[in-house]
DNA sequence: AGCTACTCCTGGTAGC
DNA sequence: TGCTACCAGGAGTAGC
């Protein structure tokens, strides 16, 4: 499912295809994955609007809107189009959403749920079997995401930041690391994997984390989405997909998730799947002790 | 404050 | 073959 390495392949790819073009049209065939708004009002803020920034914050695609200046609509069309802020849309691919462009003439596909035509004969979808994820039209997408945590590549997280961080809550490792207020970006595959990275257990408590625990997990957490992200994120199922339709490749790497059963590739144990804060948690028995107090 | 359970969804698969 | 039951899970919310 979609993490930080998946969203960031998915802005860098979509960002030639639609950076600088004009919104000509919308389709909402699912009303939900608007997140509010009828079709017809999401329709009047989108349309009309250009692209003018595609980047990711967490693991939102945000999509920034303008719209030309009025001195500037009936300027020649010599000069550079100014334009001003008109809002963002923000793209959350949940667990099975996907993002891709295609050809106008192209038909939608049975799973597609948003459609911006572009005024360069290409349509923007959204596809989403599970219809969890979202494309919602926000006016100020700053304090839309204001409550998202740090970036875990940014240079704000380091291990002294995370162990201070870790020390003011007392709360389970894995829970805590898949919370986006506390840091941004992770889920549930990279969370387990730089955990065993770490050698520290899920159920771990925040507190007692060490100095030297946090700059393992700091470095663990940025050295695996860094490679992830040159692997252009996990496939490992029939769902995320680049937007050029291409499987990610860090699978392959996988040194806990969906290995329950396998011997660890650092000690050779049997990987254990157990479940944690209601999801699916993979451990190594000997690499990530269980903490005092755990059964 | 932090935990668990529940909701939203559907394709895939295990079991019979 | 064809049916049912169950599973995966990010984030929001409710309740303890």
């Amino acid at each position: 499912m979609p993490e930080l390495p998946e969203v960031e392949t998915v802005a860098r790819l979509i960002r030639p295809r639609v950076l600088g073009r004009t919104i000509t049209a919308s389709q909402a065939l699912w009303l939900r994955s608007l997140g509010g708004p009828s079709a017809a009002a999401f329709d009047e803020q989108v349309r009309g609007c250009a692209i003018t920034h595609v980047g990711r914050r967490a693991k939102y695609i945000v999509l920034t809107l303008g719209r030309a200046a009025p001195a500037e609509r009936a300027a020649p069309k010599h000069r550079l189009t100014k334009h001003e802020p008109a809002g963002a849309l923000l793209v959350h691919l949940r667990m099975t959403g996907r993002l891709h462009v295609e050809p106008s003439a192209d038909p939608l596909g049975p799973y597609t749920r948003v459609a911006l035509s572009l005024d360069d004969g290409h349509t923007l979808r959204f596809d989403d079997v599970r219809k969890f994820g979202r494309f919602t039209f926000v006016a100020d997408p700053a304090a839309a995401l204001h409550h998202l945590g740090p970036e875990p590549l940014s240079d704000e997280f380091t291990g002294a930041w995370l162990r201070d961080a870790l020390r003011q809550r007392r709360r389970q490792l894995k829970p805590l690391l898949l919370d986006q207020e506390f840091v941004a970006g992770l889920g549930n595959i990279y969370v387990d994997e730089a955990l065993h990275e770490a050698q520290l257990h899920p159920l771990q408590s925040s507190e007692r984390v060490t100095k030297p625990q946090a700059e393992r997990l700091v470095s663990a957490v940025r050295a695996i989405l860094e490679e992830a992200i040159l692997r252009e994120g996990s496939s490992f199922d029939t769902f995320y997909r680049t937007p050029e339709g291409q499987p990610g490749s860090y699978q392959e790497q996988f040194r806990v998730y969906g290995r329950d059963g396998r011997p660890c590739r650092r000690c050779g144990a049997t990987v254990q799947k157990l479940v944690v804060a209601q999801r699916g948690t993979h451990v190594c028995p000997r690499c990530q002790r269980t903490p005092r107090g755990v059964p």
